[in-house]
DNA sequence: AGCGACAATGTGAACGCTAACATTTTTGCC
DNA sequence: GGCAAAAATGTTAGCGTTCACATTGTCGCT
């Protein structure tokens, strides 16, 4: 290929200066603050640059300024679509004002967070936003010095590595666990993952706690693996019949799962919600539109992208932030399922 | 806060260097290649490493090396499962070589593509991968005087700007005009995006050309808007049953959309396929599960990631790439909505 | 005409690292 | 013990920008 014997070699600061008969300074400026520059000059430095298609590397000019204009995120999966959602209202917020996203999947891992989190600190991020509040004492550390802001989103806690933006876990465990109560369901199951899933984990806890406030102590959990798939949740309302013919009311721990579990029971004949009742956790699109349609939990997807992109920026701006722990609530939704 | 008044000011390969007794270039090898380095030096290096907690500096190595290990790829959609699954494969893959994936969301605007290739080669990624084949003539000649291998993905094309990895979305439709005339249906609709999604509209041109092939000229179209939500296609049923009563198959240009379709007929309650059947496009994983069960085609989101990865490694690696053209198909999911 | 003020442009040095080469130390061998 | 080869370490220069400062040019005003 005659693609890699000739490197196009590209053109630097410098080889627009000498061709448009000005310093590199000038040229630099034309680009960043034309305003010093004099309309003439401008001009014909431009046109060079037009002509010789040339793009400033960021790279240097990050080393230069030490500023990367790049905002790091970690998500435990990209094709979960509730991070998904998260990640593009980020990404949105963060360009309007120059901000690139740097995207990283821990998939679910702790271990791969950490490294992540070290890979991510290497290429020197403005800002860092992290999915959840519990990580090791190495991490925090780390984190602490980068000397960077921090956002723990997700989950609420009382003492942030930095700033945090989220909704309480626990408290929407808590809640479903009353609600569940009130509708008369005594005979309850959770269904949902717990390793590597702390989130998942403090909605249980919750549940529980909830239910063991109304004199409920046993709950019947069934753990799920690893993709918390539809097809996953269809097998955990499977396990539950058989484990626990006795059940009538399931608490998902999330909506993937809930509305696999669902669509099982509409296809095994199983009444929903008569027979069992399903909450779901989440709101996902479809939820709404099934038949029986999602008893669930909304949680603010979108506003914490959003909300955390203008912490972000407020704090990279050098303007004083008022509240370093934003709760942005959750709404419970009744609908047929529960 | 203390925080701002005492700048932690990070330490260098200087600093460590100086405390370990040794010069800057020593400490970079035992990061680097530790086997060129005696072992009681290393130990002695990584052992002031640990302790000052030092982390390399990317963007100084970044500039010294010109090789970011970064790949830059472009999608319409951060919040779509299907590219979001791609990004993760490919993330996956190119992780396994310390390479980072940058994924910058186009919202599906051809403009803001254009300035996001801008953007993104400016931070001199190793490569750079973009969703779909069609492209300004401008972004085409940056891209090919980038200097890096391109990846084009998700559809086919006769002359990639480098490399395509993808299906065709042409034939795809085409198969699905051919199978739903076999199965007898003869006043058929298509019911998706157009403006804004070449994708789709290849798919409607190959729905189009297979219909014709069976004398069958006119298709009912009803284009909608732009999130492609399941709310949207059950919209485009109530559109399509107002507008074209007569109407007995619907094609989705999406599953995301067909799922809503579906539901919405099953709440209206539309026999499917019986009244209307319908077919959808991509697979979702709640596709097999709804009742009736979603015929569709399902797409290899995972392998053009996974591929795609490969292929970059490979060009990285100075490897040959045997073919630069990647067709990965796609099957047919005969299931009960038609 | 001459002065100061401001606008426009240029000149080093620095950002933190690594490639390439140079030097020193160690090792094996007769 | 002395020598060459190999191993270990050091030195210099640069990657492509921007910052801080220095210089030159322009203009209005007395």
């Amino acid at each position: 290929m005659s693609k890699t014997l000739l490197p196009p070699k590209r053109s630097r600061l410098e080889d627009v200066a000498r061709q448009a008969g000005v310093s590199a300074q000038t040229v630099s400026r034309v680009l960043r603050k034309p305003g010093l520059v004099a309309e003439a000059t401008r001009q014909r430095v431009q046109s060079v640059i037009d002509r010789l298609g040339y793009l400033p590397d960021l790279v240097a000019s990050n080393l230069a300024t030490s500023s990367t204009r790049m905002v790091a995120a970690i998500i435990p999966s990209l094709a979960s679509s509730v991070f998904a959602d998260t990640m593009q209202a980020l990404s949105a917020t963060l360009a309007t004002n120059g901000y690139q996203l740097l995207i990283g999947d821990s998939n679910y891992s702790p271990e791969h967070e950490d490294e992540l989190v070290q890979a991510m600190l290497g290429r020197r991020p403005d800002a860092i936003v992290l999915t959840g509040t519990s990580r090791s004492k190495k991490v925090r550390a780390l984190l602490a010095r980068a000397g960077v802001p921090v956002v723990e989103t997700w989950n609420l806690t009382a003492n942030p590595i930095d700033l945090c933006v989220g909704f309480s876990n626990h408290a929407a465990g808590f809640d479903i666990a009353r609600y569940i109560f009130r509708r008369g369901y005594r005979r309850v199951a959770f269904i949902g993952r717990l390793r590597n899933d702390p989130r998942s984990e403090d909605r249980l806890r919750g549940f529980r706690e909830g239910l063991r406030g109304h004199g409920m102590s046993s709950v019947r959990v069934i753990e799920v693996g690893d993709p918390a798939s539809p097809e996953v949740g269809a097998a955990g309302i499977d396990e539950l019949l058989r484990r626990y013919p006795d059940a009538d009311a399931v608490f998902f721990g999330s909506d993937r799962l809930a509305i696999g579990g669902l669509l099982a029971c509409v296809r095994r004949g199983i009444a929903v919600p008569e027979r069992l009742a399903i909450v779901g956790f989440g709101d996902f699109e479809i939820s709404s539109l099934t038949m029986p349609s999602l008893t669930t939990i909304a949680v603010p997807t979108w506003e914490i992208g959003s909300i955390t992109g203008e912490l972000v920026l407020a704090r990279l701006a050098g303007r004083e932030i008022p509240e370093r722990i934003v709760d942005l609530g959750y709404r419970f939704i009744q609908r047929e399922s529960a």
